[in-house]
DNA sequence: TCTGTATGTCAAA
DNA sequence: TTGACCTACAGAC
């Protein structure tokens, strides 16, 4: 579930399995013949997440820029070191099946099932890329380009970050809806959390950035810290509170729930789009003041 | 076998 | 604002 909490749990992945030794590269599916023969020998430095973006710095000054788009995932398998084959990124079957490390052996990579873009080998395990809107091998400076475009990550937070958040969002009569989506305004947030975090601070979707308070910035930028940080933690999106949830098995309050009633007032969930996204809220919880 | 859908983004119109 | 693109899968036929 590629928002940003999926991208940092797989720079986590990386440096845990994959940093400071040295990879083989392949592109089984062709496309990405040419990068993967650059990286083949390199050492990974380091793994890194901003916002929704994945970047994989090897040692000979190159990395790797890996963005998901709506499909893309990661698989991995390998041996104990690995400690079970996983599968990041949107949702799949391929890759979830037990792998080597399940019977006991592991004798290297499985053939490539489907269309990988890039796999990794190291000693221990591998890792298959399939479906990433972006996958491209960049310099030090394209590198500080892509990350200059991006506005605070709550899961990468700097001294000046909640500021910039505010600022960002007071200075623009867009709405609140479409600013939490532009990443050049908070990184890392898409479709779920953005209805949860509106929903969650009984904001009206189409309320103007200009109109918002440096209190209710505020209290949205810790949610979104609070959030993505739990994203992380559970490897999946979970916004409801336990005391919203003991009746069922709801994770979110008002994403894909149009037509139910709201978990906190019975109102019929709406679902209208803006941007060409999908928004989902309470009417009722959520009306304009 | 075909269609619709998905937690994303960009360029063209 | 729309279409294009990346890929796999569920459900309809």
């Amino acid at each position: 579930m590629p928002e940003g909490h999926t991208i940092h749990r797989l720079a986590r992945q990386f440096n845990d399995v994959f940093a400071g030794q040295r990879l083989e590269a392949a592109s089984p599916q062709g496309r990405f013949a040419a990068g993967a023969k650059r990286i083949t020998g390199q050492e990974l430095l380091q793994a890194e997440a901003r916002g929704k973006q994945l970047f994989l710095h090897f040692d000979h000054q190159l990395t790797l820029r890996v963005h998901l788009g709506l499909y893309g995932a990661w698989d991995f398998g390998g041996d104990e070191n690995f400690r079970g084959a996983s599968s990041i990124g949107a949702p799949r079957r391929i890759g979830e099946r037990e792998l080597g490390a399940e019977a006991g052996e592991y004798s290297g990579p499985p053939a490539p099932v489907g269309a990988v873009r890039l796999r990794l080998v190291s000693q221990h395990g591998w890792a298959d890329l399939r479906g990433p809107s972006v996958c491209e091998l960049i310099t030090e400076s394209e590198f500080a380009t892509q990350l200059a475009k991006l506005g605070p990550d709550p899961l990468a937070i700097e001294p000046e970050s909640e500021a910039v958040f505010r600022e960002t969002v007071m200075a623009k009569g867009t709405p609140i809806a479409t600013l939490l989506m532009d990443q050049s305004v908070l990184a890392g947030v898409g479709n779920v959390y953005r209805a949860e975090l509106l929903f969650r601070a009984r904001l009206n979707p189409w309320l103007p950035g200009t109109k918002l308070s440096t209190g209710e910035l505020t209290t949205l930028w810790a949610d979104a810290v609070v959030l993505l940080e739990r994203g992380v933690r559970d490897g999946r999106i979970i916004t409801t509170e336990p005391e919203d949830r003991q009746r069922n098995e709801t994770l979110h309050y008002v994403y894909k729930r149009n037509g139910l009633p709201c978990l906190k007032c019975g109102t019929v969930v709406e679902l209208s789009e803006i941007a060409g996204r999908k928004l989902y809220y309470c009417p009722n919880c959520q009306r304009a003041n």
